[in-house]
DNA sequence: CGACCATTTGATATGGATCAAGCGATGTGG
DNA sequence: CCACATCGCTTGATCCATATCAAATGGTCG
């Protein structure tokens, strides 16, 4: 009855894609389609709340202008954030019916909402969407399997991986315009703001870096960022 | 043509479902009989390798007896373990081609292995398989955003989490046979043995918990352990 | 220009790591 | 069955990376 036979290679439809070695953007095309016909377009200023968490998650959100930042606070107060969505990534997905983080505007933002309800009658009729809707979910997983590690090493290694991501994640090879604070990036790695402002400067002094703006950041030698990753 | 009349609530059967509050095992009707039915039963002696990060991800795996954890080795020697699995969980499920982390059983293990490519065909004939895919996905999403969120508090708080997170996996509400050493558990918290080991005694010596023999842990005040998460 | 907020820089404190014994359990060979 | 080796765990002493506290600087907007 149930053969392998038919199916035999990694690269079943029925399995989600693996991660694009440079990530534009989210590649995906029914659902991406989806959002470009029937998602409605949303403005959200500078830290203006896009959804809290243990609000039900209702909505599937595109980042067409700005960054947005997913974030929880805990009981002392301190905040960790999630993960950072530049232009055309997709964020909001949730495993259940409540969102775990909130999600802010980290500067202006648009935004192209669409109900879930609708991506999961798109589902019903069509798997690619189910596929996409799956491969988006562990690419969110690796992403966070990512940032885990991160937490677990000195802060020179994290703020180093954050420039070298976020360089890569936008197009420009060797400048960055950071759209985050420092106190921003500090929750994101797990650092106080002058841990980061300090390792920034270290980096400056060993040339690694330019700090012509305090978020704008030229990658002079990304190479002694490199390998203090790994 | 598309409408969001169909499907209006959250409980789609196209979404998947969210973690049960109390989860003895992952809830997979189809795939967990596909292991039963197809799956080859293999042991696997302590500290054995079950697959290395980097090699395809061939093959699912159910947990019959035993402890594995999943784990990576970073330049500096430092080993990271992103999670243990129990007996009826499920593991070995990747978003790409290859496996991000290694995995090896802890103590003695019997582990149930599928093919992926017997699971993505399974997955074409049976949407409620290719669902069950996702919300596996989708809650190691969620366990592994929990786990994030530990390696920025305190020592006491992370030791407290795990004890109650196996307390809870385990079925004895109050007492634990822990089948990992504390260098697992140092390496799961991103602590050191010796900081797991006094968090143990500081716990013991405020009566919080009582440690019979190393690997047995009794919570003598649950309470105690509770306020410290969060 | 002046007020405000973000960032940098400096001085000090501290939680957990590291280094180093000591101890207890488990297993093996005589 | 005991002596001893081994391994894992605990405890102690010290060190260090990063946090914390505090002040100075710089950038932005009315």
């Amino acid at each position: 009855m149930l053969t392998q036979a038919t199916v035999e290679n990694g690269s079943s439809h029925y399995w989600p894609e693996p991660a694009p070695r440079r990530r534009l953007s989210v590649r995906s095309h029914a659902l991406g389609e989806a959002f470009e016909r029937m998602g409605a377009p949303v403005p959200f200023g500078r830290n203006e709340e896009i959804y809290g968490e243990t609000e039900p998650a209702n909505y599937l959100y595109k980042v067409i202008s700005g960054t947005v930042r997913t974030y929880k606070v805990l009981i002392d107060g301190r905040r960790q954030i999630g993960a950072f969505y530049l232009p055309g990534e997709i964020f909001g997905l949730e495993a259940g019916e409540e969102h775990v983080f909130s999600a802010e505007a980290v500067v202006d933002a648009r935004v192209l909402v669409l109900k879930r309800s609708v991506v999961a009658s798109l589902a019903i009729r069509d798997n690619k969407v189910a596929r996409e809707l799956w491969t988006l979910t562990g690419r969110e997983l690796q992403r966070t399997q990512k940032h885990l590690l991160l937490l677990i090493k000195t802060a020179a290694e994290r703020v180093a991986s954050f420039l070298l991501e976020m360089a890569e994640r936008i197009q420009c090879s060797d400048e960055v315009e950071l759209s985050m604070s420092r106190q921003d990036i500090a929750d994101y790695l797990g650092l106080t703001i002058e841990t980061v402002s300090r390792t920034l400067t270290q980096f400056e002094n060993e040339s690694a870096i330019a700090l012509p703006a305090c978020k704008r950041i030229v990658l002079r030698n990304p190479a002694v960022l490199k390998q203090l990753i790994a």
